[in-house]
DNA sequence: CTATCATTCAAGTTATCGCTTGAATGATCT
DNA sequence: AGATCATTCAAGCGATAACTTGAATGATAG
């Protein structure tokens, strides 16, 4: 044989690490999470070039965590099941606990505070059911078109101070974006902390949300 | 900022994910699963050099994937905790379901057929109290040592054939070794199977067996 | 059939990785 | 302290990856 079966496995292992170690690549898995995507929707919401973009997509896909169909002229994208979303979630946890970088950063977007433990999905549920907290997303609007949490508002971060005034004040605020590797949240939280308001994040976001079957909103297409 | 948070965390967790993509790496995961060890050990075990051993290892360390303490002048090395191995074998898991390439090898290590289905940790724990089965450890003489299944018999994939004719012929044949990365118990199931015996791997390696608070013997130190 | 559009391929450049070799630490032992 | 041993650092080499640019492919629309 040229080279033994399990150097030829591990080889193929480490491809899909691979695949997840360039963080233009991590952002393509973060966008496909939301919803399948053609390759020019992708390269714009990224801000890799048309080639670029399609160069790291073929990546993914031989490592097998993203597929393609075609769909006229457009190659349309998207996670190849749950467990792609499960090792990102998974190399996050690692990266988070063990290391010390990631809790700067993090302590950072924070504003320098310890952040607020993250408000569970079943906690979110059951508050919105009750009517007791005003809930925000704070990603692009088309993304909020594309599907949302119902009973959300769609907030950008610039303009969050403007809203303020329309909020009801006794209310928690939670606030929610893509989901783990996105930011937005965050910094929402942070600005909204400063302000002295009762804000907190999400814990995960909107495609963790729709994996567990729970409902969503989306605006007629 | 000199970059943006949001990409230097992604940057963070590309790190986690760029350990895992050297065949070398997943090789000293892989032996770190059997228990801590010391540069040298590691280095002799996979076949590197030192100094690049040392290297391998710092890289997982960087990514948080790998602890080490001193002990007079050796540096022992092993996994941070429980979800590295969890990371591995997600990885694994991906890797069999989406990429062909890799059914192709383990068909390939099954001899041409179908593998036959693996046994579980509990099954095999019911078993071994019932003595219904013959357990065979396929690791190195001095793994074995080390730790292994109380019961199980210690063989080379080599001497596989000389020892055949002391089992009782009657009861199943479960073979293990390091954990899913290891291609020994899929080589000792292919063989015995290719003789007409009752074969069957045993779900994940040792590591698996240890995590789940399982029993281990051990020879004297 | 030709034109058009989205995507992919191919070639080239710069940066990084994996490995080797040889020297430098840093902790023990006498 | 000096010698010894395990490990790490540093420099150098060949191979590979990321990104850019410009051309090729393949499906649709006229």
């Amino acid at each position: 044989m040229s080279t033994s079966p399990k150097l030829a496995l591990l080889e193929e292992y480490a491809l899909v690490a691979r695949a997840l170690s360039a963080p233009a690549r991590l952002m393509l898995l973060e966008q496909l999470a939301q919803g399948e995507r053609g390759v020019e929707g992708l390269a714009e919401k990224t801000g890799l070039t048309l080639a670029n973009c399609s160069q790291h997509l073929q990546q993914l896909r031989r490592a097998g965590l993203v597929s393609s169909r075609r769909e006229g002229k457009a190659v349309i994208y998207r996670l190849t099941d749950a467990r792609t979303l499960d090792l990102m979630d998974l190399l996050r946890l690692v990266a988070e606990r063990n290391i010390a970088q990631v809790d700067r950063i993090l302590r950072g977007l924070s504003g320098g505070g310890d952040p607020p433990e993250p408000v569970s999905r079943a906690d979110l549920a059951a508050r919105l059911a009750e009517g007791s907290v005003t809930l925000l997303d704070m990603r692009p609007a088309d993304e909020y078109a594309a599907g949302h949490i119902p009973g959300a508002l769609n907030v950008t971060l610039a303009a969050l101070e403007q809203i303020l005034p329309t909020l009801a004040p006794d209310t928690g605020i939670v606030a929610y974006c893509r989901g783990p590797y996105c930011v937005y949240s965050h910094q929402a939280v942070a600005a909204l902390r400063k302000l002295g308001l009762n804000a907190r994040r999400l814990e995960g976001g909107l495609p963790e949300w729709r994996e567990e079957g729970r409902a969503i909103a989306a605006d007629a297409p």
